[in-house]
Order: C-alpha cells, then structure tokens, then sequence
DNA sequence: ATAATTGTGTATGCACAGTAAGCACAATTT
DNA sequence: AAATTGTGCTTACTGTGCATACACAATTAT
C-alpha cells in the first residue's frame, strides 16, 4: 500500500492515485477486503487535499476496485480471477492497440516493434 | 495532408494535429520543404481557431519539424535520415516503455505481452 | 508600387478541470 | 457518549484549451 505522488507528472494526482491502487488489486498484490487507510490520513501523509482522494476513491468504487462504508472505511473489492483477468486484458489491450497504431503511422514493421519491447522488459 | 480532429477524443485539437504531422514528416509522407496550407484555411476547413492551428505549428517549429517564414508560409523541415530514424527511435521508446512498465505493474509476463502484439499489428 | 496573401502579436472572453481549505452531517465503531 | 470515518457542500484559485477579433509585418503576385 505505498502510495506516492509525483509532482513532476503531468497526469492529474488523482489518477496516479487511481493507477495505482487499480494495479495493486489487479495484480493481486492487494487482497480483497484490505482495509485502506482513512482518507484523511492519506490526505495528511501525502500532502493532498481530501477532495483529491476522495475523487481517486469514488473512481475505484465506481470501476469496482474498492468498497467503502461512511463510519467504517474503505476496502479492497472482492474480484474473482476470471473478472480480474478480463480487466487486466481491458487495461492492457487499449495500451497494446495505442502502441501499434504508433509504431504503423511511424512506418516501424512488427519485429521491429518486438524486438523493442523483448529489450525492454 | 489529410488533417482531421476528432472532437470525441479528449486529447487537445493542437496535440492531434501535431501528431498527425509529426508522424507523416517522420514516416517520410510528407517530404521535407513540402508546403503546409496557410494556417487561415487549415483552421476555416477543421472548424478551429487560428490559435490552435498556431497553437501546433509554433510546437512543430520549436521541435524542427516545420519551417515557417512570415508571408510566405510554412515548410516540411529538412531532417536527414539518421535524424529522422533517432526521432522514430525516441517517440516509440517512451511508449514501449509505458507499455512494458504497464504490464509489469499488472502482472503480465514477457511472453503474454509480445503475443498481444503480434496478434494486433 | 500596389494589392493580396501569409504569418505574428496581442487583447478579451468563456468554459472546464484540478486542486485546496473548511465546515457540517451521517454512519459506524469503540 | 465519544471518537472515527466517509459524505456533501461552499468557496476560491490556477492553468489549459479554445474562440473571436483586430492590427501589424513580411513576402509574393500583379
């Protein structure tokens, strides 16, 4: 549960919040009915208002990552592993076609492509 | 030279016009001293404002991609190839690397990867 | 030279997103 | 009852994206 925020990123800080705690649950990491930490803690720890993690949370509960109940917190959703899969494939698949489409409109052939990513990883 | 906006994308008009001509001036579409229509037509035929059609060029001028000279118009750089392929070269790592940190945060393995790649390209 | 074309500079305005501080309220737990 | 936690709301500031419009400078065409 290491939450981090990079000021240096332009990408909103509620989504690097949402990003990474979808991961997390995605990648089993985060077990299901983990309690998070009250908002407001994580608020103080990483120096953001409780409408910015507010707004990451509401997102997850919307999507499905995580419960949350007023007066008693909030916590990891119960996914089964076929539903997890299934997201894991959305997630992945939306990056994979946006790379492709990438490296066609640059006139980079497939091994290429794969040869990068075999670098790389 | 076919530009096009897509208003249902969320990305800013200036950005995917940029794209669009970084992207044929890389892949060699778009010849190098070709000229671009005045920017009064390109922003009257997408349904934009000047300003965002500026908005593109002033960013594909400072990253050498046009040339623009008051009065007369604005021009395809010349970039030689072994420029050229650095600049592919660049604009495809920051994605594949985006993409490989992605699947490792989700717990993809290397293989499950390259295979999703092959079958989309 | 003069006119037309093209890029430049600048002012104004509007809408929305992201972030923040703060306070009152509801639900749950201790 | 008191403490903890999420909810709902107001207010406000900042930056980005986009649009309109006008005047100006440089080049090209007549």
């Amino acid at each position: 549960m290491n939450l981090s925020v990079n000021p240096n990123d332009k990408t909103p800080i509620y989504r690097q919040l949402y990003e990474q705690i979808a991961s997390e649950v995605l990648s089993g990491a985060l077990a299901p009915y983990t309690p998070l930490p009250p908002i407001r803690t994580v608020s103080k720890e990483l120096g953001v208002s409780m409408i910015t993690v507010r707004g990451a949370w509401e997102m997850l509960e919307r999507d499905g990552y995580l419960l949350t109940r007023a007066g008693s917190g909030c916590f990891v959703a119960p996914i089964n592993d076929a539903h997890r899969r299934d997201r894991v494939d959305e997630r992945l698949s939306a990056a994979v076609d946006a790379l492709v489409s990438d490296a066609k409109s640059l006139g980079v052939d497939r091994d290429t492509l794969l040869s990068m990513i075999e670098e790389r990883f």
